[in-house]
DNA sequence: TTATAAAATTATAATTATTCCAATTATGGA
DNA sequence: TCCATAATTGGAATAATTATAATTTTATAA
């Protein structure tokens, strides 16, 4: 909780109610989740809260470069609270969006054939660990 | 022409006339439409195609494996005829996206910690070459 | 503490991308 | 040609996101 507020504070976003509580359920659940799923968890402690707070907020923390926007699955946004460079597998069967860390050649920061490249998303898709294994069963 | 009806058979496609005319739109003009821009060619030429049909078609397209369907940009997909493995620059500037070819350590399917991956898309944000040439200017 | 201005939140309307559906039209083979 | 099937079409439905305007909260100064 004080955590929270001075991470927003260091990236000068001021910690309202909201937006402590979004960031913190961000931060339990590192699951890449969309504005639904932010939504349906918080409601049980905010049931006042909408939606339009909540697109605000992630808008806002995308922004300033507090967490990440990825944009893997066609449908809908999702939002990764570790900000470190890091790729991402969807998994074809339970469509769960998984952390992977590969080291990749390509730094942040770069040029290729004359483009100057500040950011690299690596979308990986497959099947997961987890539903490998109940396959075989 | 009898090119494209070719590669239409070739995935089993029926080659119908507006899909031939979409595959045509998505060869010659290699810059990752989206429906809304293949839709504003097409009308020139067939007046009375349809949104739903080149949606139909470029879902029949990607489903057959004929054609990628990139997710860089939030708000709407985009479709590349050129399926050989390759990643993507979306510019902050102009907007456009562009073919970034780099050697990727990582093939198209392999596994990694335990996961199978079978796709592999790179998405780069930046400054286009030509956007960083008129910077200087 | 109270007043007040600015900022944040909210509900709702509007917009946009995409899918669904039912009617119409085109097509390929008997 | 006739018919069954497939493709196309227009419009309605859905879903994600943004815009707007009213309300509530907050920060701060009197
Ligand atoms: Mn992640
Ligand atoms: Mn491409
Ligand atoms: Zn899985
Ligand atoms: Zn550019």
């Amino acid at each position: 909780m004080e955590n929270i507020i001075k991470i927003l504070q260091k990236y000068n976003i001021q910690p309202s109610y909201q937006r402590i509580k979004i960031l913190e359920i961000l931060d339990k659940k590192r699951e890449h989740m969309n504005v639904n799923m932010i939504y349906d968890e918080l409601s049980k402690e905010i049931p006042t809260i909408s939606k339009a707070t909540i697109y605000n907020t992630v808008n806002a923390f995308v922004e300033k470069g507090l967490v990440n926007c990825l944009t893997i699955t066609p449908e809908e946004a999702r939002y990764d609270f570790d900000i470190t460079p890091h790729h991402h597998l969807l998994c074809k069967k339970c469509g769960k969006i998984i952390d992977v860390h590969v080291k990749c050649p390509y730094t942040e920061s770069m040029e290729i054939d004359g483009h100057r490249i500040e950011e690299i998303r690596g979308y990986f898709k497959g099947i997961c660990k987890e539903c490998l294994s109940h396959e075989t069963l």
